[in-house]
DNA sequence: ACAAAAGTGTTCAGCGTACACCCATGC
DNA sequence: GCATGGGTGTACGCTGAACACTTTTGT
């Protein structure tokens, strides 16, 4: 412990809340810890900050620690810093949430001590450690609230994918069905995608049209954003 | 500065970037330093978080300090962590922002080693301190988008205010004007207003009529959200 | 009577929303 | 041939956007 501290500022920590798409499910990246304190339960990935290192900075060592992703889609959530988080002694975190492809990260435990890290449905989470369900809802609250008004599909859809895929990660981020047409009249109009000559090879029956980002248009739409009905 | 340290955590602070309105104009509270580091520079009200203290309480003992008030509309911004940020030795701030109403508050500079306290235009603001200036554009940013999204007069008007006195509010926030029939309408429909018999005593020629906020509604807009155009 | 500020109503276009049918494939 | 999932177009209603004239009062 001693020699652990030694490179470390003890009171200020990262904490990520990492999302992918799979499987037709939104999924989350949990960690089993592997020593005290909370040994044996499931946390988000995060650690504590390295001296002369930013928060942003942590948050990404961490995360390639995890997923081995270096350009990640992160954005800052909130500062938590309950007196009580976590009980050794007073530690502020500042949350962040990261947007992840799959197929392009790939799980390890690097950097981590722990036992495993696995993905869990969003909604399907098992008991958290510390604050870290906390966390998880609020950045839950800032994806809800990101999907109306920017694009977000880039960082977690694969390169190419159907439209119907795509209005999965719609659904199941907003917990609601959404009407087929109006979904892809919408996407169409923003000229947010670019149809490509190929069909879902995964797919049996009707196989649907492949279709990737125009990332300029994504690009504008960051940074601009829309207003998703 | 020994005993200036005992009770406070020296890594740690929190800066509040407090929005007031008035002439007509939006105002941010500054105050000058009277102590190094950066003696005789302005700066935002800000400062260390006592042992045991939340940085929302923080910045709220700061606030109630410099304004005076107590039951504050406070937001978090952002967290502000540069490593050169205070030269001295590295401090993470917590940038908030604040929205206060003329007449409720009256400016003191207890608690801040400060020779003054005072009121700036937004667009006219002198030479900041350390990257306050950073902190204020991220909060004026915030309070952009929020502008679009939520209600927000309640805590920048008094109590009684008339309909173009509101609308001025929303175009120097948004620095454009706004068409003034569209304005009252939207207004109107969302049922934020409360017409009053009374007239603005202030104004010369054809008086406007005073309005008060439905705080019901208020309440449930800031909740649920709206969008403006 | 003229200038300054406040109040009011209408029209148009675009978009969000609801909704039904045909097509392709695998079993 | 039937079930499954994918693709397409239309009609309606709301609301955001543009816009001009009248009323009041102080000078």
């Amino acid at each position: 412990m001693a020699n652990w501290l030694k490179n470390t500022i003890k009171n200020a920590s990262s904490d990520c809340v990492v999302f992918g798409f799979e499987d037709f499910s939104l999924k989350i990246l949990l960690y089993k810890r592997g020593i005290n304190p909370c040994k044996g339960a499931w946390a988000l990935p995060g650690g504590f900050l390295k001296k002369g290192e930013l928060f942003e900075e942590a948050a990404r060592r961490i995360l390639k620690a995890t997923t081995g992703v270096t350009d990640i889609y992160l954005e800052e959530v909130a500062v938590f810093d309950q007196l009580d988080r976590f009980p050794p002694w007073r530690v502020f975190t500042v949350g962040y949430f990261a947007l992840v492809k799959p197929g392009k990260y790939k799980i390890t435990a690097t950097g981590l001590d722990s036992t495993e890290v696995r993905w869990f449905k969003f909604n399907e989470l098992p008991e958290l450690a510390w604050d870290h369900k906390q966390i998880v809802d609020t950045a839950l609250h800032k994806l809800r609230s990101l999907v109306l008004h920017k694009p977000i599909g880039l960082e977690l859809m694969p390169n190419k994918f159907t439209l119907p895929q795509l209005q999965t990660l719609y659904e199941v981020v907003l917990d609601r069905p959404l009407d087929r047409r109006n979904f892809r009249k919408k996407m169409i109009q923003m000229n947010l995608l670019k149809k490509l000559d190929e069909r879902d090879p995964n797919n049996k029956t009707n196989a649907a049209y492949l279709y990737k980002f125009d990332k300029r248009v994504y690009n504008k739409l960051i940074t601009k954003g829309f207003i998703l009905e």
